[in-house]
DNA sequence: ATTAGTTTGAGTCAAGTTGACTATAACTAG
DNA sequence: CTAGTTATAGTCAACTTGACTCAAACTAAT
């Protein structure tokens, strides 16, 4: 370990050290519309550089697990959480991340389904934020979450990755709340419902939303592996 | 550095070590048809782990670089080449990569212009491979060569990609003949001009291209920047 | 000079997709 | 029983895509 003291000669001599970093995402009803929006956890730095400040969870990488085993456990530490949606986002090397220290951070991102989040770990040094309203974060981690939330974006216009956000089951309108939600615009119900449809790998299940206040909505099913990233290439 | 002798208490102890690598992809004539078609550059290992068998470019990330700048000069030792396109593809980091000692690689993919590529430097440690006829390589780079082919496709498939692998000016037949290269299927060449004149990056100039069989076809440039990664975000 | 061969480049047509919109069905709250 | 609201189906025009035809422009061979 390095102190943040470390003079220059040290810090050159120094390799560059290795982190991880997760961006987690997940919904949950905004606190003014009550519709569902993008919230993240964020944990309170205890100690130079940038004392204070919230910052993405993250931790050394161990000799002895994955990269992405090492997000997963990560994650479970600061928030207790299970991911339903795992994914190398990308590695931050640049020369002047961290005042002290060079640090060449490999960040996930991640999708955990609202009853899950629900029950989230929330402490003095642990909150969630909703991903529109962060403030200003520790290290670059500001431009991280912004390139976590393009890269959500996109994963959803290509389709796969909007029900790792909701539970087993849910309607279709859910879906759509949900691309309402990152896309950050209204999308028109029967357009939205015509494409869902045709896609194979949403299945209509025998059930109904009961208690609602209108007409009770069909529950659908997602059957469909989200891998394509390396990691994730195997398992079919 | 660790030898590839080091015992288990000393790999345990070792925290992983950061490496750079990048796959670098030009367009060269097939030596059978004459058409373009992908081509590699791999360095053979001259010792132990894998000794004797062919790798991708890499090496150590140095203290004052950042990892695109690792990736660029590491091209350039090797291939003597300056890239026309250079993105990062994925952060490898499983436990079994390298029998010797835990290794964590960054690896970037690049494109370089047929122009650079005629001058590439070729030697007895140092050649290019067709990317479609590879055999086996040192470590997992077999797979880290797939990965990257997978990207470039999808690259090309989304449409900015194509143009780094030609040099400046180019007909719309050579741009077909990289996709057709790249996708590996033949497709309609009125339909695929169609499409090109549709996107607005991609400039008529008043030029044609002189000395072919027949008649001659215009040429055209490109116009529009790459950058989507954090990286190259900045520069518009 | 003429013709055959080849590639460029424009256009047509049917099938499929998308966005805007209308209409009906099924429920709850009063 | 009625008004309000959501679910769900359907229509229609604009646009996109793939298969295909055809003329234009050049070279090479006769």
């Amino acid at each position: 370990m390095f102190s943040s003291s470390a003079n220059v000669s040290e810090r050159r001599a120094a390799p560059p050290s290795l982190a991880i970093s997760t961006v987690i995402f997940a919904l949950r009803p905004s606190a003014t519309s009550g519709r569902p929006t993008l919230w993240l956890p964020l944990v309170r730095r205890i100690r130079e550089p940038f004392k204070g400040l919230w910052a993405l969870p993250g931790g050394p990488l161990s000799h002895d697990e994955s990269l992405q085993d090492a997000a997963s456990r990560n994650l479970r530490d600061t928030t207790g959480l299970a991911p339903s949606y795992l994914e190398q986002l990308y590695a931050f090397g640049g020369l002047h991340r961290s005042p002290s220290q060079r640090v060449v951070s490999i960040v996930y991102w991640a999708l955990v389904q609202p009853t899950e989040a629900a029950l989230a770990d929330e402490s003095e040094n642990v909150r969630w934020f909703r991903a529109d309203r962060l403030g200003d974060l520790a290290f670059d981690h500001n431009a991280i979450v912004d390139y976590a939330l393009w890269r959500l974006r996109n994963k959803l216009a290509y389709g796969s990755v909007a029900y790792h956000l909701l539970g087993e089951y849910f309607t279709l309108a859910q879906v759509r709340e949900v691309y309402e939600a990152v896309l950050d615009r209204q999308l028109d119900p029967a357009n939205f419902r015509r494409q869902l449809k045709a896609t194979p790998e949403i299945e209509e299940t025998g059930e109904y939303l009961q208690g609602g206040k209108h007409r009770p909505p069909r529950l659908y099913r997602y059957t469909g592996r989200p891998g394509l990233d390396p990691d994730n290439r195997s398992t079919p």
